[in-house]
RNA sequence: CGGGGGGUGGCGCAGCUUGGUAGCGCGCUUGGUUCGGGACCAAGAGGCCACGGGUUCGAAUCCCGUCUCCCCGACCA
C-alpha cells in the first residue's frame, strides 16, 4: 500500500476528551474515531490491527479443537427470561420491540442463546466434549463507558463456550482454554497475569482473569513478588497485620467529635489499627453488624458473597441500635444482632470502637471478652502492603486491564433452561458448561497502553499494521522515488508494507513513521544513496544501520522473523 | 443516577468576567522556494459560536430549558 492512496489520518495534537495514552494514540494514529459516546469506527489502519487480533484467536481456538459459529446478535427475550437475566441485566441491556411488539434485546453476551442449541443438538455424552466460540459484536448500555475503548457499548467479544459430562471433563476444557489464551495474549505481545477472578453477572465458581499492568487500567491486582500470589483485588485475601495491644479493661470514653475512623483516631492519638470497625448491613433484610480492623476497607464482593447486601441507612441505624453511624458497635447491647468479623480480627484485645452513644466509644475491648462474634469471614479489602496470605511478605496493587476473563459457568444455565444429555447408564444430566471471554479492542488497547514512547505506538509484529514501513525521503528526487519503489515493490510480495510517497517534508514523514509505530523502517534517502545503502531500522531503536540497497529486503525479511521485536 | 468540567471553520484553542465588525495556531487549496526529525514566502477557501426559548436597540458573551461529550463513583471483555 501507498500512504498517499490510503486512509491514515494523522493527527498532531492530543484530541480533546482524551485522558489515557492508548485512548489518544488511536486517533492520532488513525486507528479508530469516536461516533458516540461508548461507540468507535475503526478505520482501515485500525481495523488491520484487530484483524490480526482476530486471526491470532482463531489459530489459537481452532488449535486446541475450538469450532467457530456465529451467533445473532438480534435475540428474542424468552431465552433472557428463562434465566432470569432479562431483568438481572436490567438497563445494561439494549432492549427493543420489533413491529409485532415482541420484546427483543440486542444481545450483551450469549450463554442463553449457545444453551439453547446445546439443548436441542446435544442428547448423549458420545456428543461430548465441544467448543464452540465465535467473534462477534456484543451490545451493553454501561452506566459509564470509559477509558477511550477500555469501556466500550459496542464491542467485539470472542466468547467461547465449552460443554462437558462432568466437572472432571471440563476441567480439561478450562485447561486449553486457559493455555489458548495466554498463547493468544502472549503471540500480541502482552506480559500478563493470570488472578483469581470475581464472578459478576456470570455466575458459577472457578474463575480466572487475564491481566495486563497499566497505570490506566481500571481494574486492580493484589500481587506478591516474593511467591507469586495474585488476585483480582475485590477477592484477595491478605494476613492479621500481627500487630496485637495489650488487655485492658472496657471502658467508655467520651469522644466529642465525627465518629469516623480517621477522627477518632486522631482524636485519642492512636493507630488506625487499635479502632475496630462496626459497620451494620442488612443482609437479605437482616440487620448484622460486620467488624473490621480500622485501617481497612469492605470489599464488596465479599459482602456480596454474604447475601443480598446492603448498608443500613442512618436512619434504620438509629432506630436499631439507637446511635448514629460511627458510635455503634455489636458490645452491650440489648437486642442480640449477630455479627460477622473479619478473620484477621482474630482475638485481638485493647481494641476501640463504638460505645452505641453518640460522642462515646470503648476502648480496651477484647473481641473474644466483650461479644460475640457469630462467624469469621474474610470481608477486607487488602491494602498496598498487606502481609501476603501464603509467605508473608509485603502484597502491592496494581493496577490492570482485563483482556480475558474465563470461568466455570457449572450446570447454571444447562439447568435452567434445561440442557440435558443421558449419561452412559441412561441418567439424565445436566451438561457442565464454561465460559471464555476476550476482546480484540482491549487487547489492541492494551497492547498500546504497554507499547509507546513519547513519539508514538510501536507495534509488536505480529499485530502490526504493516510490517514494514519505507520511506523516500524526497520523493521528487528520481533516485530516491526509483530505488524506494523497487524495494517496495520487492517486498510487497513476502510481506504486508507500506511506502510514504506523500510528498511531504522529511520532519513529518518521520513523526508520522514514529506515531504509526510500523515495526521495522527502511529509510531512503540521498544522502546514504550516494554509498548505495539505505537505512534499516527498528520502530523500538533496537536496530539501525546502513545496508547496501540490493541487500535490504533480505534483511528486513530477516529481521521480521527474527526476536528483536518483541 | 449523583458530583465535576466541556461544546466557537476539519483539528487544537482564545474571546465570555465588563454584550457592540468572530480571532489565533495547525490543517486544506493555488503558485513559488525547500527536503535526514512536524520548512518558508505569497495569495485564498472555510464558522446558524451545540440546539430551543428569553432579556436587550444589539447576544458567542447575560438568564432559563434541552441535547451531547469527557472525568470521578456503582458495572465488566
Amino acid at each position: 500500500m501507498k500512504w498517499s492512496k490510503a486512509l491514515i489520518p494523522t493527527l498532531k495534537e492530543k484530541p480533546k476528551n482524551v485522558e489515557n495514552v492508548s485512548h489518544s494514540l488511536s486517533i492520532r494514529a488513525g486507528l479508530v474515531r469516536p461516533l458516540v459516546s461508548g461507540v468507535y469506527s475503526y478505520l482501515p489502519f485500525g481495523w488491520k490491527v484487530l484483524s490480526n487480533i482476530i486471526n491470532i484467536i482463531k489459530e489459537e481456538m481452532n488449535k486446541i479443537g475450538g469450532q467457530e459459529l456465529f451467533l445473532p446478535a438480534l435475540t428474542p427475550s424468552e431465552f433472557w427470561k428463562e434465566t432470569g437475566r432479562w431483568d438481572e441485566y436490567g438497563k445494561e441491556m439494549f432492549k427493543l420491540k420489533d413491529r409485532k411488539n415482541r420484546d427483543m434485546c440486542l444481545a450483551p453476551t450469549h450463554e442463553e442463546v449457545i444453551t439453547e442449541i446445546a439443548r436441542k443438538e446435544i442428547t448423549s455424552y458420545k456428543d461430548l466434549p465441544q467448543i464452540w466460540y465465535q467473534i462477534q459484536t456484543k451490545f451493553r448500555d454501561e452506566i459509564r463507558p470509559r477509558g477511550g475503548l477500555f469501556r466500550l457499548r459496542q464491542f467485539i467479544m470472542k466468547d467461547s463456550y465449552s460443554f462437558d459430562t462432568d466437572d472432571e471433563m471440563f476441567k480439561s476444557n478450562y485447561a486449553l482454554h486457559r493455555e489458548a489464551y495466554s498463547n493468544i495474549f502472549k503471540r500480541c505481545g502482552l506480559d500478563f497475569i493470570i488472578v483469581k477472578a470475581s464472578s459478576g453477572l456470570m455466575g458459577g465458581s472457578l474463575s480466572e482473569e487475564f491481566m495486563t499492568f497499566s497505570e490506566d487500567g481500571e481494574d486492580t491486582v493484589v500481587v506478591c513478588e516474593k511467591c507469586g500470589y495474585k488476585a483480582n483485588h475485590e477477592v484477595a485475601v491478605s494476613r492479621n497485620n500481627g500487630v496485637n495491644f495489650s488487655d485492658e479493661p472496657l471502658e467508655k470514653i467520651h469522644t466529642p467529635i465525627e465518629g469516623s475512623i480517621e477522627k477518632v483516631s486522631g482524636f485519642l492519638k492512636v493507630p488506625k489499627t487499635k479502632l475496630m470497625k462496626s459497620l451494620l448491613y442488612l443482609i437479605d433484610e437482616e440487620p448484622i453488624f460486620l467488624l473490621l480492623d480500622g485501617e481497612h476497607e469492605l470489599s464488596d464482593e465479599k459482602l456480596g458473597n454474604l447475601g443480598n447486601a446492603r448498608a443500613a441507612t442512618p436512619d434504620e441505624i438509629k432506630t436499631i441500635v439507637g446511635a448514629s453511624s460511627g458510635y455503634i458497635s455489636p458490645i452491650g447491647l440489648k437486642t442480640k444482632i449477630r455479627t460477622f468479623a473479619d478473620t484477621a480480627l482474630g482475638s485481638k484485645k485493647g481494641l476501640i470502637t463504638g460505645a452505641n452513644e453518640d460522642m462515646y466509644h470503648f476502648k480496651g475491648v477484647n473481641i473474644e471478652r466483650d461479644l460475640k462474634v457469630d462467624k469469621y469471614v474474610d470481608l477486607k479489602l487488602v491494602n498496598d502492603g498487606d502481609k501476603c496470605e501464603s509467605c508473608g511478605a509485603s502484597l502491592n496493587i496494581k493496577h490492570s486491564i482485563e483482556i480475558g476473563h474465563i470461568f466455570n459457568l457449572g450446570v447454571k444455565y444447562s439447568t435452567l433452561m434445561k440442557a440435558f444429555f443421558l449419561d452412559n447408564t441412561g441418567e439424565k444430566k445436566p451438561i457442565v458448561m464454561g465460559s471464555y471471554g476476550t476482546s480484540p479492542e482491549r487487547i489492541m488497547m492494551s497492547v498500546i497502553e504497554t507499547h509507546q514512547d513519547k513519539d508514538g505506538i510501536i507495534w509488536p509484529s505480529e499485530i502490526a499494521p504493516y510490517k514494514v514501513l519505507v520511506i523516500p525521503l524526497n520523493i521528487e528526487k528520481p533516485e530516491v522515488k526509483n530505488t524506494a519503489e523497487t524495494i517496495w515493490s520487492a517486498l510487497r510480495e513476502k510481506t504486508e508494507v507500506l511506502m510514504d510517497d506523500r510528498d511531504e517534508s522529511v520532519g513529518v514523514k518521520f513523526k508520522d513513521a514514529s506515531l504509526i509505530g510500523i515495526p521495522l523502517q527502511i529509510i531512503v534517502g540521498e544522502r546514504s544513496l550516494k554509498n548505495g545503502n539505505v537505512e534499516i531500522k527498528s520502530r523500538d531503536g533496537a536496530i539501525s544501520k546502513n545496508v547496501k540497497k540490493e541487500e535490504v529486503v533480505e534483511e528486513a525479511l530477516k529481521l521480521m522473523n527474527s526476536e528483536f521485536i518483541n
